[in-house]
DNA sequence: CGAATATAATAGTAAAACTATTAATGTGGC
DNA sequence: GCCACATTAATAGTTTTACTATTATATTCG
């Protein structure tokens, strides 16, 4: 995937930000910064003071990009989910065959982002690892309604209905396709953090794309073949 | 399940708290007020402040039972998947068909707690409702290696063993049982937490629990009959 | 009944999660 | 090049959270 997107932007939905991050140097900055230092923290110690400290702006400098930390975490993971929309968009383009297209898409879906090649100011490696570990706080919150209508997870809606098509091409009859698909989407991102963290609980290793992306073809494949 | 378990005493790992909550009237009122207060707040909102207020007790005695509110939640769950895995064990014991045995597991998984009978003092409906919107949050945290080491998650991997070993009188051969029960058990909450939540996802509607059993029957029966 | 233990009542601290105010700096238009 | 305007820096302040500490008052258990 080295440098496919260097022209192109991915969309954030605007209702995540005040001012948006990527109109000034301060701004991505700021993602930038804030992507290494919720890795390096995680979520929870994570603070605004801090990101602030480690880019030399005062804390209510960060406050005019986003309101508070919570919607930061949205605004990254939909960031993420779009990247990884268009990911799947190149992988699968031109290739006819079904199935070859549900390959390519898991193949997309379950590889570990490599340092090499950054998009921009963005390190996808280390988003990756947020958005693995941190990124379902983002919806587990009493507010998850009202961000709901307010269009706060189009991104990730936008990334399973493209899923969902890919699926459907497969076998148009089958009735579970989105549950399919977000059970999948969920369901990798689990497995690798299981491999890391909770090895009893998976068969997969640290860093085994192929396991995981092989469990997953199987559960699809076999899924639309007898559901 | 009426009045199954009404000697039984589910066991949570005693690392998890100071002063055992089942020793004393004050520690189940901490534990059975605390599962309501979380399930009305949200656990970001809920605070030891508050739930001292609605026991008529001060803060500091809460403290005297758990560290924090973080090894509160890790409890609960904990006691949650005990208790999961004792209806496992009562559903699926005498039953000799082993197809039958992992329809009897999945009904156990999947059914919507009723709150006709209670478990001593706690509120079991409430409580699950707990565990599918927070408990994800019990482990994605930085400390979740030390922990894992200290035996917090037990209770879960207990479950999953259970489980794996259901699958496995299915399909000796089939490699990833592990991967299979644990994507089946974030799943099925996942499904019924976008069910109420987030419906574009999935096409399950709220408490449709026959159609999340049917999903995962599906899943399971047929990767080990093509994995 | 006395000693240990649990709980209540109260106070206090450091940090988090903001909000507000003013000063300095930069930038775009004339 | 300078003025207007917007952006950022510097600083301070507030409320709440997440604890810790101290002492007084009940309880209970040997």
């Amino acid at each position: 995937m080295r440098g496919l997107f260097n022209n192109l932007q991915i969309k954030v939905p605007p209702q995540l930000y005040i001012k948006d991050p990527e109109s000034s140097a301060l701004g991505k900055k700021i993602v930038s910064e804030g992507i290494l230092l919720i890795d390096a923290l995680g979520f929870e110690s994570f603070t605004f003071k801090k990101l602030g400290q480690k880019i030399g702006s005062p804390e209510s400098t960060i406050y005019r990009y986003f309101e508070n930390k919570h919607k930061l975490l949205v605004y990254l993971s939909s960031w993420y989910w779009a990247w990884l929309e268009y990911k799947v968009v190149f992988a699968t383009v031109n290739i006819t065959s079904h199935k070859k297209r549900l390959q390519k898409a898991l193949e997309a879906l379950c590889e570990t982002v490599q340092q090499d090649q950054k998009y921009d100011h963005i390190n996808e490696e280390k988003l990756q690892k947020i958005v693995i570990s941190e990124s379902s706080k983002a919806f587990y919150t009493k507010e998850i309604d009202q961000e709901n209508k307010d269009g706060y997870f189009s991104s990730y809606k936008n990334l399973c209905e493209r899923l969902v098509e890919i699926v459907k091409e497969l076998n148009p009859e089958f009735k579970y396709s989105h549950t399919l698909v977000s059970t999948l989407l969920e369901g990798i991102h689990l497995q690798k953090f299981y491999g890391e963290h909770l090895p009893s609980l998976t068969n997969v290793s640290h860093k085994d794309d192929r396991t995981v992306q092989h469990f997953f073809e199987t559960m699809i494949l076999s899924m639309l073949k007898n559901g």
